[in-house]
RNA sequence: CAAGCAGGUCUCCUUAUCGCUCUUGUUUACAAGGGAGGAAAGUCCGGACACCAUAGUGUAGCGUAGCGGGUAACGCCCGUCCGUCGAAAGGCGAGGACCAGUGCAGCAGAAAGAAUGUACAGGUAAGGCUGUAGUGAAAUCAGGUAAACUCUACGCGGUGCAACGCCAUGUAAACCCACGUUCGAGAGCGGCACGUUCGAUGUGGGAGGGUAGGCGGUUUGAGAUGUCAGGUAACUGGCAUCCUAGAUAAAUGAUAAGGCACGACAGAAUCCGGCUUAUGACCUGCUUCUUUU
RNA sequence: UGGCCCAUGGUGUAACUGGCAACACGUCUGAUUUUGGUUCAGAAGAGUCUAGGUUCGAGCCCUAGUGGGCCAA
């Protein structure tokens, strides 16, 4: 991690918030999404997305979702739940800056076990990074 | 000490930084403050609230069951009698009625609710008339069995906040079938009968089309804490103080440091009163048959 | 959030008014066959999802739980 006053004015231009306007909200949206949208995965997170013309002047709306079936216990689905807003909420400036158009994310956990922040946070970062290469090799060709 | 019984309390804390949600204040970005549970769970009971008639009568159906009390109400709670388990503290109990009627009892046994009968003993005018043995959970006893039908007493209308009200958007006042306009179709959210209310380019059914976004309901309440009085108690009344989550793809998290008991079960969704189930730690009181000190 | 239903050998189903849990397929053993299949003969394998209660006796009745499934504005 750096530090000192590198790490301090490194953060200092950086958007961390994670607003209501930046969640997908819309059930409409996320009908759609679903059944239209791609995805990529890099386990145990799964990252479904498709281009949307949002009603608020945002780049992205993401929403996150744990599945009943894998995680039984409501404690255990929400603890999941915020671990993965967090990890997004401090690693979505990598995709901010890359993207011309908007888009509809949702994220998935598939795992069944309880991960802990900085295995999120690694995980989030090699999400993203494929995302955005997904989008560039589709641009070009 | 150990084992056991009963009751109660708490649910990691502190600091810094980055975030989430609600309220208030300035005002469009900040500041201040609030922010999951004792079970929020299971959905097993009881209510409030909303609509259907201020939910009415009978029947069917369902529920409860010693007696007395508490409560908005209850299948809950308190007291008490009886039964039962325990050595005790104490726990548990669907605990009305089978001289209203009907039904049921495999095997064994002579015989199972209808009548009869073996062995031994006793007894008579005479006989299973009497006792014991034998089978069985039960053998003529006002038999047993009602978590068998049933009877008795009491209670219960239905649907549920996805109730319900309002705004916005959109389509099809079209098509087919049936019935009907005061001698009345049909509707009023489980059945039947009655009663009652509404009721006319109307009602029901079929096939098909459309919308599915927002606001209210939505958190101040059978409320909490303290105290005084009444009551064996559950609980009730007076006074004072306090405001204590309110989201809607759905808010409590992350990082760093320190401390300790190293953190069990577990996440609000209309709201309350209970029950049941899951579960960590601590405290208080009570009991002691046997064995050891 | 609210409401409803189900659970019996490995699998799919029976069990009347409470009275020895039955059947088919599968499994195992043996026979027939050069071997396998088919066929024939025989055997094992549940104590009824769990824990209590009522009863002389419970798969069946009652209570609480566990697991699974279905419905809706």
């Amino acid at each position: 991690m750096p530090s000192g006053t590198f790490f301090i004015s490194y953060f200092y231009r950086m958007d961390l918030s994670y607003p209501t306007k930046e969640k997908l909200k819309s059930r409409q949206l996320i009908e759609r999404l679903f059944a239209e949208g791609e995805s990529v995965t890099k386990f145990p997170l799964k990252l479904v997305f498709a281009k949307a013309d949002l009603a608020e002047d945002v780049k992205v709306q993401a929403g996150v979702s744990v599945a009943k079936r894998k995680v039984k216990l409501a404690v255990n689905r929400n603890r999941i739940k915020r671990l993965t807003r967090e990890a997004y909420r401090l690693h979505k400036h990598l995709v901010f800056n890359k993207i011309e158009t908007s888009y509809a994310f949702m994220f998935l956990y598939l795992g069944k076990e309880e991960p802990s922040q900085e295995f999120l946070n690694q995980k989030m970062i090699l999400l993203l990074e494929k995302f955005l290469k997904h989008v560039d090799d589709e641009e070009t060709t």
